[in-house]
DNA sequence: GAGCTAGTCAAAAGTCCCCT
DNA sequence: AGGGGACTTTTGACTAGCTC
């Protein structure tokens, strides 16, 4: 499922009626789009302009693509989903069929997530900035899309929603999944979510070798593990959590991989369908931070747990670059684009001197010369031309010659952000513009801000 | 009654794909 | 390879209903 909400224009519960239409599908089943087209004209859409109503009932007809219950062009197709959906006689138990589908396979729970966050976070909550919440998770809706209400209205039909505010029971009646266990599936760390994913993809119900499935999932996902730490950070959680079974394979301390299966839990139909919903988002834990006030982060980047830390490192960072308006464009680039290294985040700005900005954080005490040197190197492929590296701690005196160098000689901005700069920027943010002005006169004698 | 939001409606713009 | 129609998406205007 791509980052998306189905598009839902002249397909929401007030326009059209649910049982109706998929008659009207089966009727027309087989044949070009056009008669039926013509015969949702005739039935929801006969008293609206004249020139405008089969282009409402084609957009009736798209949102019926959107949400699965037609197949893609070549005439009038009905998928499983939709013969399903016919079936069913019952209009309620129909409603939630359709409300059950949005929730599992079209991003429903994506939906549900955010509104949970927005509500926790006490946001006021419109159209408008649940679109915006979204995308900052990776969607790219248009503000003025009809896909968000739609899904609310159809929702709020089945009465998951009221309004905006989130029925749990009913949530968790028709999913099957309650909030807690949802959270558990939420705040999985990547390589506990693939390799998980990657079980669930196996779809057996027996033993199998962790290191097997360690395998199916670097082979599926490109994620690469920490072998040494492997236990420890991805078999031990995902038990203690009942995510997983486990049947160690050796007595005492042994070192062969223990065999690992599906607990009852995430066993269920849900989870496979929410764990490809989640993986949109799963590389984007970094958003929670986002809305910590910069204390709170300033606190968790001298975390001891160096995933936490680093998270808050990379949220401080994007932070700070919208301080000086810079639009965020991903976080933790890797793989094919950059072969094989990392940047942290990658920005772009249409107003500043310098329009692309790649930011790599440090958590070490030192960076040093081969560090930076990366960077510069990085530098080609995402085509940028200000690199900024933020440390908590120090840049080494060679690494600080070097960027130097680099800077007269090229076409590339290098900026240094340390431990104690962190800090002046906590206490006033617009100190950030001192700083960046700092680094970049040092070589170039160009101001970054006027 | 001003200001705001959600929802609806209308229209235009953009993209895709098939056919020649 | 390009023209045209089908499909998709975006944009903006309008209205009802709510709140202050």
């Amino acid at each position: 499922m791509p980052n998306t909400l189905p598009f839902g224009t002249q397909f929401s519960p007030n326009q059209i009626e649910l049982p109706q239409l998929l008659q009207l599908i089966i009727d027309n089943e087989g044949d070009d789009t056009a008669p039926l087209i013509t015969a949702i004209v005739d039935t929801f859409f006969s008293t609206n302009a004249v020139e405008q109503q089969r282009n409402m009932a084609g957009n009736c007809k798209n949102s019926l693509v959107s949400y699965g219950i037609l197949e893609n062009g070549g005439g009038v197709r009905i998928t499983a989903f939709g013969r399903q959906l016919h079936e069913i006689a019952d209009e309620t138990e129909q409603c939630e069929a359709l409300v059950k589908h949005i929730l599992k396979n079209l991003n429903g729970m994506i939906l549900i997530d955010v509104l949970r966050g927005m509500h926790r976070n006490g946001e006021r909550i419109s159209k408008e900035t649940v679109v915006e919440a979204l995308n900052s998770r990776g969607f790219d809706l248009s503000r003025t899309s009809n896909n968000v209400p739609v899904m609310k209205l159809w929702l709020n039909k089945a009465g998951v929603l009221r309004g905006w505010r989130i029925d749990e029971h009913k949530l968790s009646e028709l999913t099957e999944l309650s909030e807690g266990e949802f959270r558990l599936l939420r705040t999985l760390r990547p390589e506990q979510y693939y390799f998980l994913r990657a079980l669930c993809n196996t779809a057996s119900e027996n033993y199998q070798r962790a290191a097997d499935i360690r395998q199916l999932a670097t082979a599926t996902y490109g994620i690469t593990f920490v072998e040494s730490n492997f236990s420890q950070s991805v078999i031990r959680p995902l038990t203690d959590r009942g995510l997983i079974e486990i049947q160690r394979a050796t007595g005492g301390h042994g070192a062969r991989t223990p065999l690992v299966k599906l607990t009852e839990l995430t066993k269920r139909d849900i989870v496979l369908p929410l764990l490809q919903q989640l993986e949109g988002i799963i590389d984007r834990e970094v958003i929670e931070y986002l809305q910590k006030p910069l204390e709170e982060l300033r606190t968790d980047i001298d975390a001891t747990d160096s995933y936490l830390k680093g998270l808050a490192l990379e949220a401080f960072a994007i932070r700070i670059m919208r301080i000086i308006g810079l639009d965020f464009i991903q976080t933790r680039l890797k793989g094919n684009e950059t072969a094989g290294a990392e940047v942290d985040v990658l920005f772009d700005s249409s107003r500043l001197l310098y329009t692309r900005w790649q930011v790599q954080c440090k958590n070490t005490h030192r960076v040093s010369l081969d560090q930076v040197a990366k960077e510069v190197g990085l530098s080609h492929v995402l085509k940028t031309n200000a690199i900024v590296i933020m440390t908590t701690g120090v840049v080494s005196e060679k690494a600080r010659e070097y960027a130097t160098q680099i800077m007269k000689t090229m076409n590339l901005c290098i900026i240094m952000v340390e431990g104690s700069d962190i800090d002046a920027i906590i206490a006033e943010p617009t100190k950030i513009l001192e700083i960046f002005n700092r680094e970049s006169l040092n070589a170039k004698h160009i101001k970054v801000f006027e």
